[in-house]
DNA sequence: ATGGCTACTCCTAGTAGA
């Protein structure tokens, strides 16, 4: 089974790029952050014409989380249980097969010492919550998408100038390793422990270009789904040419 | 050198992203 998670950076304004790349890709399941469209405009046909049925949870202009699958899912879930009636849309989620996915897009906090900074800690700790909630870290659960916290020194082309930054302080860290301590390990580096593997990377100033980037997009599994995991890699490619995401998509098989 | 780009919006300037 191949399992993708893309922040697509607006599904409308990517929808070629997009159907492209599941075209080349073929994955059984594709998880995607940041459509920026409400439910009703989500471009469903040109998923459904690829053979793929659509699940989303949008909202306008911001945020917004949407799966395209080739089987359905037994069971489909959407935000927190006690998300308030405006809360963002940041989480949609899956039972396919014996599989539970989450698929996340996580605050990006702004600023430190902002609330939206500290809503982003607390984002963190509900997203555990739910999880020992809703699932058993015996169980095969698989968590992806944007998660907005590089994770360690090894995933940012500077360390020491990022060190400290929106998106790499110790804050974030606890908070990614208070969810992760749940019981789930990060599949991209079961196989690939060197640095220099990114999956943002700035649109300006040619960041792509000069290969200066951050891995904040993961896939996270549990123990029963690292048995299982036969490859996980980013696909910098979708990066290039014209009108790219400013983020890669990554890929696991199962 | 907190930003050099991109996408969005009751649009043509302001906000957000990371």
């Amino acid at each position: 089974m191949r399992i993708a998670t893309w922040n697509v950076n607006s599904v409308r304004a990517r929808l070629q790029r997009v159907a492209d790349w599941i075209t080349e890709w073929e994955p059984d399941l594709l998880c995607m952050q940041e459509t920026k469209v409400v439910d009703a405009e989500f471009p469903r046909e040109a998923f459904e014409s690829l053979g793929y049925g659509v699940e989303v949870f949008g909202q306008k202009t911001y945020n917004g989380v949407a799966m395209a699958f080739r089987k359905e899912p037994s069971a489909i879930f959407r935000g927190f249980p006690d998300d308030l009636r405006d809360a963002d849309r940041r989480l949609i989620g899956g039972i396919f097969g014996d599989l539970r996915v989450i698929n996340v897009y996580a605050p990006n906090g702004t600023q430190l010492g902002t609330e939206r900074f500290t809503q982003k800690l607390e984002w963190f700790r509900r997203l555990r919550s739910f999880l020992e909630a809703s699932a058993m870290p015996a169980d095969p659960v698989l968590i992806c998408g944007d998660f907005n916290v590089v994770p360690e020194d090894r995933d940012v082309y500077d360390p020491e100038l990022w060190r400290g930054r929106l998106l790499f302080t110790e804050d974030e860290h606890q908070a990614l390793d208070h969810l992760m301590d749940w019981g789930l390990i990060d599949a991209f580096r079961l196989r690939t422990p060197e640095a220099g593997h990114y999956s943002w990377w700035d649109y300006r100033a040619g960041m792509f270009h000069k290969g200066q980037g951050l891995r904040i997009d993961l896939i996270l599994v549990t123990n029963a789904l690292v048995r299982r995991t036969k490859s996980v890699v980013i696909d910098r490619n979708a990066r290039k040419g014209p009108k790219p995401s400013d983020h890669a998509p990554v890929i696991i098989d199962l």
